[in-house]
DNA sequence: CAGAGCTCCTGAATGC
DNA sequence: TGCATTCAGGAGCTCT
């Protein structure tokens, strides 16, 4: 499942290939994803130049000539390099193409469907663009930047780390890798957590990431080469998945707003 | 406003 | 063997 790691992977992989090339057309197979695909998206990128690819939060994003256009992958969406070869062999959960001057072609694919396309002018206003928290990397997010979130807060303290408008880009797996490491149970209230133990749990984020795209980047090699294997790296998790604590007690799961929890009742307080 | 729960979807896993 | 049920999860939306 994409996180952070997984689109940053992702928009490594194609950056080299997309980055100041022409869209020679898009094409719609299946438009139904969480938001029907807009028909007017391949008379508008057609013959745009791509200037830029950068990732915001879980989104990749493709900034064109007069626009951008929005990519989220959602649980499952698959973004491969396919050949012309491949053209004929459209498979089930194939949604659109994009193919370049160049004959590169990208095609996207997703069994879920909770993954998306937007076509925008001006991203800062978009819906899924403008109410979002700062990057978990960037210098902005710290102990006393989350401190000041948890205030009043009477949700779990996973809730919020989760939440998209508070920081971007940390999902399940990662957020319960994260409190771990903090020693923090995921369903201790905001307001009970410590500045201290926020200094731990921002710094607990950075690193899980910064450590899954890391093991990513070695996935990336497979992502071109296997053109179009599901590059999900195999990292070991502490605690996500997992039966036993290092320490050797029985990990508990309990549901946190519907998503299965991961901790250790001995490891975190 | 804050926060909990619902919802979309499909395939894998589990139950009888 | 096979049909039915359960679960997973990102995140917007609805309701309290």
């Amino acid at each position: 499942m994409p996180e952070l790691p997984e689109v940053e992977t992702v928009v490594n992989a194609i950056n080299k290939s997309l980055k100041s090339m022409t869209i020679g057309k898009f094409i719609i197979m299946n438009s139904k994803l969480r938001w029907d695909i807009n028909k007017n998206i391949p008379d508008v990128v057609k013959n745009k130049n791509i200037q830029n690819i950068y990732r915001r939060g879980k989104h990749i994003i493709l900034r064109l000539d007069d626009g951008y256009l929005i990519i989220h992958l959602g649980m499952t969406g698959i973004i491969k390099f396919i050949g012309q070869m491949d053209l004929n062999s459209i498979g089930k959960h194939d949604h659109y193409e994009i193919h370049l001057k160049d004959k590169t072609i990208l095609r996207y694919n997703d069994v879920r469907k909770f993954g998306s396309i937007h076509w925008v002018k001006n991203l800062k206003d978009h819906f899924l663009i403008k109410n979002l928290g700062p990057e978990p990397l960037s210098q902005e997010f710290d102990g006393e930047y989350l401190k000041n979130k948890c205030r009043n807060r009477n949700t779990a303290i996973k809730n919020l780390i989760m939440n998209q408008n508070i920081v971007v880009g940390v999902g399940n797996i990662y957020a319960c890798e994260a409190l771990f490491l903090s020693s923090i149970r995921p369903h201790r209230k905001c307001k009970y957590v410590t500045l201290k133990q926020c200094d731990e749990l921002a710094k607990s984020i950075k690193f899980v990431l910064k450590k899954s795209i890391k093991s990513g980047g070695t996935t990336l090699k497979d992502f071109k080469t296997l053109d179009g294997t599901p590059g999900y790296f195999k990292q070991k998790l502490m605690i996500y998945g997992c039966d036993i604590c290092k320490c050797g007690t029985m990990v508990k799961n309990i549901k946190l707003s519907g998503r299965s929890s991961f901790y250790c009742s001995i490891c975190q307080k």
